[in-house]
DNA sequence: TTGAAAGCGCTAACAT
DNA sequence: ATGTTAGCGCTTTCAA
């Protein structure tokens, strides 16, 4: 007795047998294919699902030169909502249209990345979503460059779509509400110009500190790798700052949890002392007091393109332009007109965001 | 030119013609098998490393008899780290095994969760971690009765080991601290009982109280499905309750960040107006000023339990207790002394905890 | 210890 | 429109 017959699991061959009809008329009908009479389809579909019939998927997978059956989503990062609910949000999606998800988490690490690839190509996945660790392989492009891929967060320099959050627009955005409360110091602690995002940032901010007259030069700077503890020290270390910023701007999800906790640890008033603008889920700022001005984005959208895009590429529609994620600036308690340090400039922010640029 | 050729990719064919054996004898090589001579197998490994083979999964999976290709992680819900990150984490660690990790999520729908462990044992999973749906399906009770499984955070009365945190000490714990603190009017938010951890908690709540001489039968109560905007409503519900209760226990992390915010919206000061202890990961609630007592628990700690048992029941071990992990009540600044309404209980907590039962 | 060959359950040519 | 049959790439009897 088969093992499948042990577990009392029906296939192609019995239904085809308690029809009467063969295996590829059951498989044909199974599958939806036009060539076989509607009524017989009908019959076959009927039942199959009587019996309780789903068909195996590695079986399928194996012979079929085309299935959905899995796609891979590769992320670098657990303790993240930006990596983890998105992943869990596809599973949702992408569930319902019968594809499962297989998630493989490289720690950021190129050559488990690389390992996990493989794997995934092994298990004839129909596609993947990827958020590239920051020194991706050659061979991890070119494992890439054959299955459809959709980037996620990060841009690998690989010919595929993605779905990237739009920080320029809102990262200028935050800056210029800074700039508008007179703030003229300040701080920016955001990820590694390794990371395709955080270059991105870090260009928005610096291209929005010229445009207010300010030199980006100057500014008190960290780069870390996202981490609620390097989030810390950064904004620790930031605070320190010789040059004594009157605001800090944070880039990043992770960062901004341990920026806050650092922000808090220090003792200043929010916003007498400081203003500042975090990254990440308004739900967690909230909390605080007052609640933290913060750069807001939706996982959610995020996911739904990420699932939109991918289902594209396995229709192999032409290859579809990156999507960008709006964030929204989320003005709350945390930021306020910059202290008048010198008695020299005018109170209030509205005036000194119109501060000419320096000849 | 066949699909894996044509791929650049190598099989078991290509590796024993190129070294002059069997595919048999590869295949033994591979996967370890002692009944082959340990020189050859080795010249096979090496071989097959060299030339950058990776097994189909697919079909290895279909043909083995025992095969830790896949693993299937079931959850409800996708919006909180007790599901996502937890779910996040086993991936990690599995991966490191070679086993994959298929992410479903049932939104707490029976049906859907009956659909996905369908699919998953169509995959051919080795086994599978799930936190069942509130109305799990009879039909679903079968197929988990199949399979090596480990529960999660939920028993839905399966004859498997589950990782749960052990919530009956930490309530009674949070419950006594408030007692402690002089708090008579209580109040609780949690999740419902049709869940098994929610009625858990609350029947911890309801004995420590007890215990501690308060009718539990009479305390402002609520218990919602956990997500945010149910926290809200709670809590706020709450709030207005005639009975005016001093402190509010919140036993459900989604529920947490919703109160949390309706807490705030009220306008009571923590701890003056009310005392307020949350349930989830500390690193949110510590932004709150002032930083609230929290119930936290180690997601970390959960997921390695849940890969271990699964392992162990992979193994086919005997089948393994169930994991208790223990969270941690991290007092913070969101609970203080009752306040003295009637001006005839003695000041402070430390006496009031002391109470006699009522008799 | 190794090889030849029969499946695993399904899909897809090829025939009819 | 339906049936026959040959794989998909691997593991695993069964022989040698």
């Amino acid at each position: 007795m088969s093992e499948r017959a042990r577990r009392g699991d029906v296939g192609v061959v019995d239904l085809a047998r308690e029809l009467g009809v063969s295996t590829a008329t059951v498989s044909r009908a199974l599958t939806g294919s036009p060539a076989v009479r509607p009524a017989l389809a009908a019959r076959i579909r009927e039942h199959a699902d009587a019996r309780g019939y789903v068909a195996n998927r590695l079986a399928r997978g194996l012979s079929a030169t085309t299935s959905r059956a899995f796609v891979g989503f590769v992320i670098p990062y657990v303790d993240t909502p930006a990596y983890s609910a998105v992943a869990a949000e596809c599973a949702r999606l992408l569930s319902r249209e019968g594809t499962q998800v297989i998630l493989t988490i490289t720690e950021n690490d190129p050559d488990r990345e690389l390992q996990q690839l493989r794997e995934l190509v092994a298990t004839r996945i129909a596609g993947l979503i990827i958020s590239p660790s920051t020194k991706i392989r050659k061979e991890s492009r070119r494992i890439l460059a054959g299955v459809p891929v959709v980037e996620l967060h990060r841009a690998g320099g690989i010919e595929a779509p993605g779905v990237f959050s739009d920080d320029t627009a809102v990262m200028a955005e935050a800056v210029a509400h800074l700039v508008a409360l007179g703030h003229r110091e300040i701080a920016y602690l955001g990820t590694p110009r390794g990371l395709s995002n955080g270059a991105l940032r870090w260009q928005a901010v610096e291209e929005a500190m010229t445009r207010a007259g300010i030199d980006p030069e100057r500014m008190p700077v960290r780069m870390f790798e996202p981490t609620r503890t390097s989030g810390f020290r950064g904004a620790t270390e930031l605070l320190a700052d010789p040059a004594r910023p009157t605001a800090l701007l944070v880039a990043s999800g992770s960062l901004s949890v341990g920026a806050a906790e650092a922000v808090r640890h220090s003792g200043r008033r929010l916003p007498e002392d400081l203003s500042l603008i975090v990254y990440g889920d308004p739900a967690w700022f909230a909390l605080s007091d007052p609640p933290l001005t913060t750069i807001r984005v939706s996982y959610d959208r995020i996911a739904r393109e990420a699932a939109r895009l991918l289902n594209s590429a396995l229709d192999g529609d032409v290859v579809q332009r990156s999507s960008l994620v709006r964030p929204e600036l989320c003005i709350a308690g945390s930021t306020g007109p910059a202290p008048d340090r010198e008695r020299q400039n005018s109170p209030g922010g509205r005036q000194a965001a119109q501060t000419r640029r320096r000849s």
